[in-house]
RNA sequence: GCGGGCGUGGCGGAACUGGCAGACGCGCGGGCCUUAGGAGCCCGUUCCGGAAGGAGUGAGGGUUCGAGUCCCUCCGCCCGCACCA
């Protein structure tokens, strides 16, 4: 291993052992060749396919080490993909060198719509695109030399994968959410309930008394994954439904940027909004960053409040609101246009003004709700309904600031309190009565007198204040001052009354799951004569993907929004049709020819990991409880889950819901004994870099982009500097095979980790990379003389001080190697090599381990010199150096000495000096006497270890 | 508008619980080596000043012996949500 051809540098007197790109790579190809004969970073498992218990038992605790799943995508990578895979890496390989058993492997989430529109332009079957991108990839991570265990790695497209992915999808068709106990439980359970009469069916009828196709509406309302006629999302131009996350706050899809519509059709829907309480209390035991956590709890949108009923000629108009306590400041009702009791509660007189109203807002596309000035607009019903507390008639609008979509659709307004109503009223003159009495401070901040005279507020008053107007013959808010206290009371008083009840209401809806696609999962499902549901027994699994040329969806024109989906399954009827002994004998049956969204792989793609061959279940049980068990020993409510999961923050909803969701059921089901999939979250940055613009603001190529004089040239014309995320699309863009190719790989890796810390983004600038290319250059020329290749190190131990740095050197490179801080670990390291350098000879003890230190972020180079030191075999295992805390305190320290704040003098005492000891020290200092003009101190700060301050 | 985050040299960024601001790297300046250097090595590099010294972490105020760090007001930037009742 240790000889190795001389660097072919460019014809010149380059040392001929210099550690140069040549030679960098030549080193880097060899260890990646090595690794792999030697299985190196393979992972044992306690149980199923993989087990090898007694290297398990050997190997200290187990750490579980993710990357986000990654789509292979054809463009290849630049520098800016692999940032977080770089993270992941060194703290892998630093945690294996601190005896972990650690796993960290790399997959693909293949399916979905690139390669299926890749696969249109090209008219390539996607299954052949998306198996080249996939070897592309894998080649390109192994170039960097990721420590990836090889046999773990996946694709979603996999048909072994995706049988578990249909399986996983049949656990949850076959199940219903307990909300008593507040959790899943399979449909046999359920229906055990219904017939024994444990659990009432919905009607009160008994359960023999229904025939079966009663019975299977009964359960089939219940199941966790379902299929609903309901308004959906429908993409004319991807010729898909889409879920509400993804369609953007404009009302286009998320991927295309085309209209969207919405529409009743049928659909599967999956009922996350039963976990919505388990997702949103559940947050709390998870190590994620804030603004995540924040995220995921406004996805949620949970609202507690109350549902009010107020009579009307219609019958009762029920509103949701998170305020009852302002009841008595409820002066109109306002439904939005699309809600049903409209047409009842419109008068003759409004009839004309309401339909125009009505169509205006139908034809407004959520965009165009969304450009005006939020003038308010809504035009009266001509009706009044009941305030429940005062029993005043008030009037009822039609407004488009009240959607359909969230609540009841109608709203009580109070306009004092609510900023909306405050507008509305204003606008059309409608009263706005007041019921708190704001702070003085308020009014003040208005440049009011206080007043309850509305007329004079400049806007509505949101907040705790004391009630005032809001009493009726049983119930008396007037004086109380807080809104928790008036909620409460409230509340109960429309619950005795039967006016209301308190409720809670939640923004996430459910979740839509099919797509009328071709390059997707096929659900494991076929429908009767009746068109109902049938899960497909297990030996049937996987329903493959059938072959065919026509994997084309059909798309349309993106605002024909009257066109309906076809899903290219749906055209393949001799796959479709399908006869099938389900154990009532042999019948015909049609297949369901939805495919399953991209998010079903990613849901669970993090356990099989852990058992990625078995094919007897998803994961064994123990290899889950082995990898992702709850942690109790290091926290008692520790929910379990991947230890470090690292990606970027574009899927802070989507992919973390949807697979807590998954994951949660299998939970509540028995499969996992982790309640949830990722106990910590980092996100990474982003690489960012400078793109150019020429005078039509096209992007050009930033590579040929030059500078000159403050200017920018391409092609001799000048352009606008920008500034944006790497990527193709920006034509800024800086391929890691430039970088093999100048510096080598691990000079690549070590600038990604010292640009700055893990979770900032930052700009790339190729012309930084150099730097630390000098510090591996100077670390080699301080073990390997460049012109002999012969090894200069010596077997004498260091001088003190060398010790002394190497052990405060490795105290903090651990530290931070812990805490992901790997900028400010390889500034340490370049600090001691530098240390280094200044030394006539290298210490032996101090190149070992220096190596071993570097050994997570430049593995390839530090193996190399390993071997070259004299050991054998690889760097992998060999424990981290540990620091001799006897090196870390030294025997004098100095001290700053401040007076008045500032350094004036510095003294040096013994480390185990008292403090007046220290005190008469700063105090004998000539400059500090100096700086005191020898006036008495009146004070003297003395901060052990740290510094002196004398106060004048 | 609401929520989250962030403002430190020419640039990327260091600075543990308040305790020597600017670690480390780039760039820049000087030197060495060289026919040459867009290679490599050494020294210097926050700003003003020749120096002594002074100023300095977006702006202003406060707490403190001491503030980049804590508190208040303001300015600017980034991200998320967006008429959510």
């Amino acid at each position: 291993m240790t000889q190795t051809t001389s660097s072919a540098a460019p014809a010149d007197d380059t040392p001929p052992f210099r550690y140069s790109a040549t030679l960098a790579q030549e080193i880097e190809l060899r260890w990646q060749d090595w690794w792999d004969d030697h299985g190196t970073f393979e992972a044992p498992n306690p149980a199923g396919p993989l087990a090898d218990p007694d290297a398990v038992a050997a190997r200290g605790d187990k750490l579980f080490v993710l990357d986000m799943f990654p789509y292979p995508s054809g463009a290849g990578l630049h520098v800016g993909h692999p940032l977080g895979y770089i993270g992941t890496d060194v703290y892998s390989r630093y945690q294996r060198m601190r005896g972990r058993n650690v796993l960290y492997t790399m997959g693909f989430d293949a399916f979905g719509l690139p390669a299926e529109q890749y696969a249109v332009q090209t008219g390539q079957h996607p299954a052949v695109t998306t198996n080249e991108n996939i070897a592309t990839m894998r080649r390109q991570l192994r170039r960097l030399g990721l420590s990836h265990d090889p046999r773990r790695s996946i694709s979603t497209t996999d048909p072994a994968y995706y049988r578990w992915t249909q399986w996983i999808f049949l656990q949850i068709f076959e199940s219903w959410y307990d909300a008593d106990q507040q959790r899943a439980r399979p449909i046999a359970e359920l229906v055990a309930e219904l017939e024994s009469g444990v659990r009432p069916t919905p009607d009160g009828r008994r359960w023999s008394d229904l025939d079966d196709g009663e019975r299977r509406d009964v359960i089939d309302a219940q199941r966790l994954a379902y299929v609903s006629d309901a308004p959906v999302n429908w993409c004319p131009g991807l010729g898909t439904v889409v879920a509400n996350e993804e369609v953007t706050a404009d009302g286009r899809s998320d991927r295309g940027n085309f209209p969207v519509f919405k529409r009743n059709m049928r659909q599967w829907m999956m009922r996350i909004t039963a976990y919505a309480d388990r997702l949103l209390d559940d947050l709390e035991l998870l190590d994620w960053s804030d603004a995540i956590v924040t995220m995921q709890r406004n996805w949620i949108g949970k609202s507690p409040g109350a549902e009010v009923r107020f009579d009307s000629p219609a019958g009762p108009i029920t509103v949701f609101t998170t305020r009852p306590d302002t009841l008595f400041g409820a002066s109109f009702m306002v439904l939005a246009p699309e809600h049903p009791l409209v047409e009842v509660l419109t008068t003759a007189e409004h009839a004309d003004t309401v339909a125009d109203y009505r169509r205006r807002a139908a034809a407004k596309k959520d965009v165009d709700r969304q450009d005006d000035t939020r003038e308010k607009t809504g035009v009266p019903t001509g009706s009044t309904a009941t305030n429940p507390v005062t029993g005043e008639q008030i009037p009822v609008w039609i407004a488009d600031y009240v959607l359909m979509g969230y609540g009841t659709g109608a709203i009580m307004a109070v306009p004092c309190g609510d900023q909306r109503d405050f507008e509305f009223a204003r606008r059309f003159d409608l009263p706005i009565p007041a019921i708190q009495r704001p702070p003085d401070a308020w009014f003040e901040q208005h440049g009011l007198e206080p007043t309850l005279d509305t007329d004079a507020w400049p806007e509505a008053y949101v907040g705790d204040a004391p009630y005032v107007n809001s009493a009726n013959a049983t119930l008396d808010l007037n004086g109380v001052a807080s809104v928790a206290e008036g909620v409460q009371r409230t509340n109960e008083w429309l619950e005795a009354h039967g006016h209301g009840t308190a409720t809670i209401t939640y923004k996430l809806r459910d979740w839509l799951f099919s797509r009328q696609r071709y390059w997707g999962e096929p659900f494991p499902i076929v429908y009767d004569e009746h068109g109902r549901p049938h899960g497909l027994p297990d030996h049937q699994l996987p329903v493959e993907l059938p072959e065919t040329d026509s994997f084309s969806p059909r798309t349309f024109d993106p605002d024909d929004e009257h066109s309906d989906p076809e899903s290219p399954l749906d055209r393949l009827s001799g796959w479709a049709d399908v006869e099938l002994d389900l154990g009532d004998g042999p019948r015909r049956y049609r297949r369901d020819t939805n495919v399953m969204p991209q998010w079903a792989g990613s849901c669970w793609y993090e356990l099989r990991y852990l058992d990625p061959t078995n094919d007897q279940c998803f994961v064994d049980p123990e290899n889950e409880r082995y990898w992702m068990g709850p942690r109790t020993d290091e926290r008692p409510d520790h929910p379990g889950g991947v230890d470090l999961y690292v990606g970027g923050v574009e899927h802070a909803v989507l992919h973390l819901l949807y697979a807590r969701f998954w994951h949660k059921v299998l939970y509540d089901l028995g499969h996992v004994s982790s309640k949830e999939p990722f106990a910590r979250l980092f996100n990474q940055g982003y690489i960012l870099a400078d793109a150019y613009t020429d005078e039509r603001g096209v992007y050009v190529e930033a590579a040929e982009v030059e500078a000159r004089d403050g200017e920018f040239l391409h092609d001799g014309r000048p352009v606008t500097r920008e500034w944006g995320k790497m990527g193709k699309s920006l034509k800024n863009a800086v391929s890691p095979d430039e970088m093999y190719e100048q510096y080598g790989a691990d000079t690549l890796r070590l600038y990604e980790m010292a640009m700055g810390p893990l979770d900032a983004s930052r700009p790339w600038d190729s012309r930084d990379v150099v730097g630390m290319y000098r510090f591996l250059q100077r670390l080699w020329r301080n073990i390997v003389d460049e012109q002999t290749g012969a090894l200069v190190v010596v077997d004498t131990p260091p001088d003190d001080a060398t010790r002394r740095a190497m052990h405060r050197t490795i105290d903090v490179v651990a530290t931070e190697m812990e805490a992901l801080r790997f900028n400010t670990a390889i500034a340490r390291l370049i600090e001691l090599n530098n240390h280094v350098t200044k030394l006539d000879a290298t210490p032996r003890e101090v190149a070992d381990t220096m190596v071993l230190m570097l050994g997570p972020l430049v593995p390839h180079v530090a193996e190399e010199l390993w071997r070259r030191l004299g050991h054998t075999g690889t760097i992998t295992h060999e424990a981290f150096p540990i620091a001799d805390p006897a090196f870390l305190v030294d025997d004098t320290v100095e001290y700053p000495v401040q007076v008045n704040g500032k350094v004036r003098g510095r003294i040096t005492v013994a480390a185990d000096a008292d403090p007046a000891t220290v005190e008469a020290a700063a105090l004998a200092d000539d400059k500090v006497a100096a700086a005191t003009g020898g006036a008495p101190p009146k004070k003297v700060i003395v901060v052990p270890g740290r510094m002196v301050n004398v106060v004048v």
